[in-house]
DNA sequence: ACTCAATGTTGACGCTGACAACATCAAGAT
DNA sequence: ATCTTGATGTTGTCAGCGTCAACATTGAGT
């Protein structure tokens, strides 16, 4: 040994998740690869397991470190609107900023299988926690006044769906819109959605 | 030979198609495998490849006849449609609809690599008519003044984004609502968009 | 110095996707 | 009636994958 290569790697896990977001941002989800992971971690094909459980472990690790960056995106977003009203739309922005700005976590955080999903518990709650950030912008635009009052669930399903659907769109290439552009355009489907949640009271039977 | 299993299955491609579909949705794309399908199809592993050139072209060949039966639930939706408005409702609910009652087609349609789908045409071409149905439905409201004239496709886009949002967020299950409720939440939603895309003109620099 | 738990490696097994070679069948040509 | 041919299904094979088991190496505490 030349001592180049350490027998111990110190931290691997960091370096296998970052070789793991790197990989999905190539191959996709679907071809990625375990055994590819630890070979451009330079190490054998089972090291791995000393840090996870198995494949799906390691991805649900990606994940799990994706709703963790998303919940920073919308919290830094929002951070910056002066009004409830413009904090929501802002909060819109960071959720597909986050998903321009690392589309591989975004693909492990939602094309992965649901059994995974509810097998692990600390996804779950990460997730809860970026619903929570968007749930708190409605919460206080009702309180506000911003919105109407009522059931927040259905305007943050809709503010939900309206984001997420922008994000997944433009990551899959069907939304022809530069990064920028595509910000500019959630933007503006934000501040149109909102004007919409207005013009009419939520379902009532709900 | 008992007559049983006749060497040639006749049409062993549809056959294929829909133990693919099954599979998918028992398994999720990612843990789909070709010879599983074969299994179940009760052919030999290597058998598919008379009909599809790998296990990628069968996810294709379901992932278009995914977009045809969207097409058709589009279009079945927004024919009972009485006013542009309505039809336009109407056709992000028959979106939806698909989505729920075809949801391992749904799956093929966008949960797959993005590389396979330049590679496919045909698929393409068929998501294009697709989006057709929606983008007449924008040009017909606009027409008759029911939506503000201009460049129609951010509207297109952003009524595309909240129904495939809310068919992504209720396929992985993070929209606690049964199929019915999830279709009301889609009309109600896709109304409150209608309003707003109303309340503020298109952006202008597109 | 010794022990030991953590960490990395090697070897193995069954499964998969894909290729190549062969078998079977239907149908038209001779 | 026989031959030929192309389409379709099968068997055999290979490398690569995820995972388990057994072994090797290391640093930290005694």
């Amino acid at each position: 040994m030349t001592g180049a290569q350490p027998y111990h790697h110190l931290n691997l896990r960091k370096t296998l998740l970052d070789a793991a977001v790197a990989l999905i941002g190539e191959v996709g989800p679907r071809a990625f690869t375990l055994r590819e992971v630890a070979r451009r971690a330079g190490v054998s094909h089972n090291a791995p397991y000393r840090h996870f459980a198995g494949k799906d472990e390691l991805l649900a690790a990606v994940a799990a470190e994706g709703f963790d960056r998303l919940t920073e995106s919308m919290e830094a977003a929002l951070a910056g609107g002066q009004s409830p009203r413009e904090r929501l739309e802002l909060c819109g922005c960071g959720y597909v900023d986050f998903a321009l700005r690392f589309p591989n976590h975004l693909l492990a955080m939602f094309d992965l299988p649901q059994e995974l999903r509810e097998h692990c518990r600390q996804e779950r709650e990460l997730g809860g926690s970026a619903f929570a950030v968007l749930l708190n912008c409605i919460l206080a635009a009702q309180a506000s006044g911003d919105l109407p009052a009522g059931n927040p669930m259905p305007l943050a399903w809709t503010a939900w769906s309206l984001v997420h659907g922008i994000a997944k769109l433009s990551g899959s290439g069907n939304l022809p819109l530069d990064p920028q552009a595509t910000l500019a355009f959630t933007r503006s489907a934000a501040a149109g959605l909102f004007s919409g949640m207005n013009a009419q009271a939520p379902d009532p039977e709900r």
